[in-house]
DNA sequence: CTAGTGATTCCCT
DNA sequence: GGGAATCACTAGC
């Protein structure tokens, strides 16, 4: 018998912990997104951890900008960036406030809202290429740097919030190198901070990061 | 399935 | 000015 999702608001205490604790606990999570067509709701089966200050691969190892400021704030808030000209990708913010440490949100399953999503999502070949990959799941939940700073932990109408779902046994949860990493050679063997459900369909292929070189 | 490459613009050095 | 927490597309196995 499959346990139904608990609708559950996740408080802001969740965050407000060590980011290889959350991150790991965020899988099977469920974060909804309101649009005027209705909402999106997304069940989290890929995430990474970026910590901070210590971590070289994190946007907020050089310090606070005006683009990672929000990764400085108070925990439960989400950081939106904008990459390779094209793309967004977002994160939770965990505590404590000023450590700057994030986890990304790489990919999951649309469970509520696939029609919308579909809108968005021309190029995806079936309902379980939505949301995978960490800028497919923006798009897909239509969000950009609009939405930078939105608490996804406050009651009443908000864009996004997240929900308790179904949490997932540590039997199913895997873990490995981060995708797509620049600012740390050996990276997986330093912060395999990479987590994902073990056999999800819906997970995002590895792929190292590769320099490129400008076009002349 | 894997590997290679062009697209496109913002941000920080 | 160089590079980026990526994707879509193509070729080949």
């Amino acid at each position: 018998m499959i346990a139904t999702p608990d609708r559950t608001p996740l408080p802001r205490t969740f965050f407000d912990r060590p980011v290889l604790e959350v991150a790991p606990d965020l899988l099977g999570r469920i974060l909804v997104r309101a649009t005027p067509d209705g909402p999106i709701a997304v069940r989290l089966t890929e995430v990474e951890a970026y910590d901070g200050g210590n971590d070289p691969g994190s946007h907020a190892c050089r310090g606070r900008t005006p683009r990672n400021d929000v990764m400085f704030g108070p925990p439960g808030h989400v950081y939106v960036y904008f990459t390779y000209g094209m793309w967004h990708c977002m994160n939770l913010v965990c505590g404590p406030a000023g450590r700057a440490s994030a986890v990304l949100l790489r990919a999951g399953e649309i469970v509520e809202g696939a029609e919308a999503a579909r809108l968005r999502r021309l190029s995806a070949r079936n309902d379980k290429e939505l949301a995978k990959g960490p800028a497919r799941l923006a798009t897909a939940l239509d969000v950009d740097r609009t939405l930078d700073g939105t608490d996804a932990c406050a009651s009443g109408e908000t864009p996004l919030r997240i929900l308790a779902g179904t949490p997932i046994a540590s039997g199913q949860v895997r873990n490995g190198p981060r995708t797509g990493v620049s600012g740390a050679g050996g990276d997986g063997e330093l912060h395999p901070w990479r987590y994902w459900i073990d056999g999800d369909p819906t997970v995002s292929p590895y792929r190292a990061h590769v320099p490129r070189r400008r076009r002349t």
